[in-house]
DNA sequence: TACATTATCGTCACTCCCTGACGTAAACAA
DNA sequence: TTGTTTACGTCAGGGAGTGACGATAATGTA
């Protein structure tokens, strides 16, 4: 993605923008489908062609990408800024629900994104790059507090294995409509750091404590 | 899939087999690379034309998840055969582990097949289906164990990151290859019932692995 | 044998995703 | 003006995947 956005630059200026092009994108794929949507309608919509697409994102699914991507920053941003004390378990929940407390005005997209995302087979094979880039932040700081190798088995089991539960959050989440997606992810991750060991209730209707 | 292969059927008898196809795309996958090999090529060397192929699977990369949703049968069914009084997670950890004591044979198919589905790109893409159907074979299980909905948090929970924990042996195993596949998911499955509390070594040999 | 039935295969035409090559347009600088 | 930089558009093309339709090769029946 050569494309820079600098107050002051010197060539050409973009046509469009990462950025418009997934709002563009998101709302096409909500109203007619990701299928019956090309990029060259995309493209038409943001007033280029459909190859300057292709500069902006490596494939058409990437484009629902954009905002997930740059949680990741985020998520490494938090764990650098963990408090050493807190075990490691406890600070990647922390962690990681604190990087998902979303606006109220935010939680629409990323509701119709999440939706898309977990429904539409084609964004659901464009996932791995994105979540593996996730799931390497979280192992990487793993792999610091217990001090193992970053890409060794237990730093990557604890990586792949948030997601996951997340993921299982995220599920949820979209499904019911419910309650708010952190309590979601408390849920999942707190039964996770449990090792599932006994577990009582599946979600935030439980009014009492959670799953111990 | 409507191809049958009784033994007394009526139509005209099929040009090749699924098994067929598989082995043919397995070598020439390795031996020029998963890009640079086209379905063309693959039903050319198994006598058919290339339309005759995506009767057999849905796209070029499902050629390789044929031996893995034939596991997932495995699965259920040592999961329906799982001693009653076993912990929930212990019953998992079994069940998983027995079904993936493979053959000497088999493990050299098993090792590449492995290798191409967690380097190359568009095959992780093609991951997230096969992996559902895995994931749900656990859920089942565990939602039927503690009494909640198949589909509700913690069985999806449980599923999901069960396969995570595996998938992170499965990587270990393949780029260290020092040690037999069930002792890696042995040491992951443990770790995730245990909450991942109290880490101590990455595998078998805790020499730190040079691939990835 | 002749004909019907059935299941699979091959050919053709087509859409769409995505890429490489190459020239063009629009900004700033000297 | 002239040059440099950066982004864009056009063009040609390969390969995946699909629908339509006829051809082929087996079995079953008269």
């Amino acid at each position: 993605m050569p494309i820079s956005h600098d107050a002051a630059r010197r060539g050409r200026p973009p046509g469009t923008s990462p950025r418009e092009l997934e709002l563009i994108a998101l709302r096409l794929f909500t109203e007619q489908g990701f299928e019956n949507t090309t990029v060259d309608q995309i493209a038409a919509e943001a007033g280029v062609s459909s190859r300057t697409f292709f500069r902006y994102f490596d494939s058409k699914a990437a484009v629902l990408w954009y905002a997930f991507d740059h949680e990741v920053e985020a998520l490494r941003a938090a764990f650098a800024a963990a408090p050493e004390r807190l075990p490691l378990m406890d600070a990647v929940r922390q962690v990681v629900v604190s990087v998902n407390r979303y606006t109220a005005d935010d939680v629409a997209e990323l509701r119709r994104r999440i939706n898309l995302i977990s429904t539409v087979p084609a964004l659901q094979a464009s996932a791995a790059p994105h979540y593996d880039a996730w799931e390497r932040a979280v192992s990487d700081f793993a792999a610091e507090r217990i001090g193992h190798p970053p890409d060794s088995l237990i730093p990557m089991a604890i990586g792949r294995t948030t997601l996951a539960a997340c993921r299982a959050a995220f599920d949820q989440w979209v499904a019911n409509a419910d309650a708010d997606l952190t309590v979601y992810l408390e849920s999942a991750l707190r039964a996770l750091a449990a090792g599932f060991q006994h577990p009582r209730r599946t979600g935030p209707v439980s009014r009492r404590g959670h799953v111990r």
